[in-house]
DNA sequence: AAAGCAAGCTTTTTT
DNA sequence: AGCTTGCTTT
């Protein structure tokens, strides 16, 4: 049976067994891809099971895709049939069929976390819903938490038992479903729970998937919640062919509302299933193997199994300490620099994994110090930037006036002189009538309220009924440009950032590379019929993730959340400190949640498992952190890898973080009585802290103006600090954390030249060099810098320049009348005099 | 009534 | 460091 033979009797197992409840646990790096794809083989090939009828659910859009192709290639005919898609996607795809029978319209729109934000914001300013101790961050995760657990804002209602916060919850969740309900759009966890609704209140509807989805597996199943679960479960429940694929040790997703049960109670379930356990690695070393399961053996509540390789040679898991994040970020960069010289590494092939977004910034600088091109994954996902969400908001406001939160969105963006009390008027308007915040801007005569404003208003709705009717002649990246063009919005750009021109020019590449996103979109075999509305959907749920290209020979940087599932040769782990990683938030309610460090732990097993060959840890004495100077002892996950499979370049690296070493540039160094027997501070004399932040008076940190540094234990209380200082909460020993002094801030040495040469080679978060087939570019203009030339509305001005971008020329005019103008030469239609 | 500026507060992770 | 909020200015 040819392909099958290349697979382990375990793998085999989980393969040939097709039918009934399955559970495989899949340790990392165990082929589990491999398994599901040849799981799909074989039930088309050898057990005749119509394409149709099977679905394939992942976490992402790129694990997805990669499934597809895998499948494709591997089954040859009809895998295009097949579901093969996130649980988002698959739920839109179903909602967009019959979200009509649960009250909303089918066109429905999709709430980004932002969008949700807002809207969930303009709702407790209507009720005064916010207190000190109830805030929109907790709101907005009970309702979460709601929905992943399928409780209805009635269900809600009934039991809140009168508690004060629960009761203002309620009311917030009400209202938030009534208004997303009211502007027909969803937020993505509504795309879950609406779904299950569905099927729970449509019988009819719920037996056509299940008659239509046969064959279900589901990846990453240990990051499902239970809304998800739910789904699965209906879905699976006539015909009961349900697979799933995890990894309980991997389970990192729990903040998020994923349920480790659903995996860890697979059999409670469904005490019919076959249970697979696939133990042998095919990915890494046995060292690097070894050193994760050291760090995953100290959980508890785990399922037993050990992975093993047969691969037996390999080096030793690296480990460096440096006194610096600085310091440790050169290493990383120098270290990689290093080995690609000496042929022993590709750019493609390695990562910098960290725990929290932030890390990048120092890396990156030193990455483009020593010249290696790199991607950042994460951060602010494209989509999400402000340039990007605004010019969708304006498409968004083009194709469906019903999405308030879009409109509000750019009704003064860029500045036009409507501010926060007439649009307040004009809600009130809208709220009287039950009618769209859009609406009631097309009566803006009728509201006496803002008749001074009224003109204004008017403006903006001419302005968008305008486009809405050179959208049925415009392509949608003529009718970008467009808007781009008439706002002036690249204008507005320049005014945001002004201190630095390095954001500004982050932000233009980033709506060129909406431009070329929307024309490759447009242009796409896979869609036959492009619209706006079709692009949007697109657009909503992508994640970061997704946009990884495999051929890209470029060092990827990014979180280990993200990094889960992939994996590469060479993987640096960065911030292997206490309070960094574990992180601050997690040590603090470690007494409350002992869960957390245990998912910690879990990260830290997913983040070591990525390596194939050559695995680096790094750790900082001190960094900075949101402007505070952190000391942080060396990770614990660090020390529970037996010092046998570590080559350490220090002996002494885990002595207490703080006791520095006769090299450290640091003057002076008291000791005081603490957990160490030491604490102290140092004299001011001291320029090696890169410190800055808003300490613009040094009073409430002692007169001297020094720096307090120090070693904290839980009793420990130091007079010169503010009470707000968190160091007085600290409960851990391992803790310490320090408040840089008013101070000079050294020059950071390497800094804007190059950062702005950056932004043009590889601009963080954008699209950059990845969207495909980039179409025929817009002919040079026929004018040139310094001619005198004419637009139809800004009338004469002189061009002061002409940019080539990816797709078109931007051309800046410093107009008579209107000053300087930035924008897109085929669409400002300048006509040289 | 809107825009501009300074102070204050915060997030760890993301479909 | 970055974003929101509140206060002052126009």
């Amino acid at each position: 049976m040819g392909i099958y033979d290349t697979l382990n009797a375990q793998q085999k197992k989980a393969v040939l067994q097709t039918d009934g409840p399955v559970l495989i646990l899949a340790g990392a790096g165990s082929g589990k891809t491999r398994v599901l794809t040849h799981r799909v083989a074989y039930l088309i090939d050898e057990c005749n099971v119509n394409p149709w009828n099977i679905m394939a659910i992942t976490f992402t859009n790129k694990a997805a895709g990669e499934m597809r192709e895998r499948v494709d290639k591997i089954v040859g005919f009809g895998a295009e049939s097949i579901w093969v898609s996130t649980f988002h996607s698959s739920c839109v795809r179903i909602l967009r069929r019959y979200a009509d029978r649960l009250g909303y319209g089918n066109n429905f729109t999709i709430y980004d976390t932002d969008d949700s934000k807002s809207l969930m914001k303009d709702i407790c300013k209507k009720y005064q819903l916010e207190t000190t101790t109830l805030k929109l961050r907790g709101i907005m995760g009970s309702i979460s938490k709601c929905k992943d657990n399928l409780v209805t804002t009635n269900e809600y209602a009934l039991n809140t038992q009168n508690d004060f916060n629960k009761v203002r919850i309620s009311k917030a969740y009400t209202e938030y479903q009534n208004a997303l309900k009211k502007n027909n759009a969803m937020d993505f966890d509504d795309l879950i729970f609406n779904t299950v609704e569905l099927f729970k209140k449509n019988p009819d509807v719920l037996e056509y998937y299940q008659d239509r989805f046969r064959y279900i597996m589901v990846d990453e199943y240990q990051d499902t919640n239970n809304a998800q679960f739910e789904f699965i479960r209906l879905l699976a429940d006539k015909y009961r062919n349900l697979c799933v694929v995890g990894d309980d040790d991997q389970s990192i997703y729990r903040f998020r509302g994923a349920n480790i049960r659903n995996i860890l109670d697979f059999e409670k379930v469904y005490p019919d299933a076959t249970v697979i356990k696939l133990e042998q690695n095919y990915r890494s070393t046995q060292q690097i193997l070894d050193a994760a399961n050291a760090v995953i053996g100290n959980n508890y509540g785990r399922k037993e199994k050990a992975l093993w390789t047969e691969e037996k040679d390999g080096e030793k898991v690296h480990l460096r300490q440096f006194d610096t994040a600085y310091d440790e970020a050169e290493f990383i960069a120098s270290d990689i620099g290093k080995l690609k010289r000496s042929g022993k590494l590709s750019y493609s092939d390695t990562a910098v994994l960290y725990r929290t977004n932030a890390q990048s910034r120092l890396i990156e600088e030193r990455f483009v110090h020593e010249g290696i091109p790199y991607d950042i994954v994460g951060g602010t996902n494209f989509y999400s930037r402000r340039e990007i969400k605004d010019l969708l908001a304006y498409l968004k406001t083009i194709d469906n006036g019903r999405d308030d939160i879009a409109v509000k969105r750019i009704i003064n963006v860029p500045k036009r002189g409507i501010g926060a009390t007439t649009l307040e008027y004009v809600q009130n308007y809208a709220d009287e009538r039950q009618i769209s915040f859009f609406d009631a801007l097309c009566e803006a005569d009728q509201i006496m309220a803002v008749s001074r404003s009224a003109s204004k208003l008017k403006d903006f709705v001419t302005m968008i009924r305008a486009f809405r009717t050179k959208q049925k002649s415009y392509s949608l990246e003529e009718l970008l440009k467009d808007v781009i063009d008439i706002t002036g919005y690249m204008d507005f750009l320049k005014t945001l950032d002004d201190d630095d021109d390095s954001g500004d020019n982050d932000r233009a590449a980033n709506v060129d590379e909406l431009i070329s996103k929307i024309a490759a979109y447009e242009e796409s075999d896979e869609v036959e019929e492009p619209t706006l509305s079709g692009f949007l959907e697109e657009v909503a749920l992508v994640a970061d993730i997704d946009r990884i290209g495999e051929d890209n020979e470029k060092v990827l940087l990014m979180t280990l959340h993200s990094a889960k599932g992939l994996e590469f040769e060479h993987v640096y782990l960065a911030g292997m400190e206490e309070n960094v990683f574990p992180s601050y938030m997690t040590l603090q309610t470690e007494d409350s949640d002992p869960e957390g460090i245990e998912e910690e732990r879990r990260l830290a097993y997913v983040g070591i498992t990525r390596a194939k060959r050559n695995l680096t840890l790094t750790a900082a004495k001190r960094r900075m952190v949101r402007g505070e100077t952190w000391f942080n002892q060396l990770s614990r996950f660090v020390k529970e890898i037996p010092g046998e499979y570590l080559d350490r370049e220090k002996p002494e690296f885990d002595k207490p973080a703080f006791l520095f070493d006769d090299g450290d540039s640091i003057d002076e160094y008291e000791g005081v009585e603490d957990t160490y027997g030491t604490s102290g501070r140092y004299s001011d004399e001291d320029d090696s802290y890169r410190s800055s932040g808003r300490y613009g008076n040094g009073d409430s940190y002692g007169k001297s103006g020094g720096y307090s540094g120090i070693g904290v234990k839980s009793s420990y209380q130091n007079k010169n600090f503010g009470s707000d200082n968190g160091a007085s909460q600290l409960s851990n020993s391992y803790k310490i954390k320090a408040k840089p002094a008013p101070k000079k801030p050294r020059a950071v040495p390497q800094s804007k030249p190059y950062i702005a040469t950056a932004a043009k080679t590889h601009v963080k978060g954008s699209l950059a060099g990845i969207s495909k087939g980039m179409p025929m570019k817009t002919a040079k203009p026929e004018y040139e810098t310094g001619d005198r030339v004419s637009h139809i509305k800004y009338g004469i001005g002189t061009v002061t320049s002409l940019e080539e971008g990816p797709r078109d020329y931007k051309v800046t005019v410093n107009f008579d009348d209107c000053g300087q103008k930035i924008m897109y030469a085929a669409f400002a239609k300048l006509k040289k005099m």
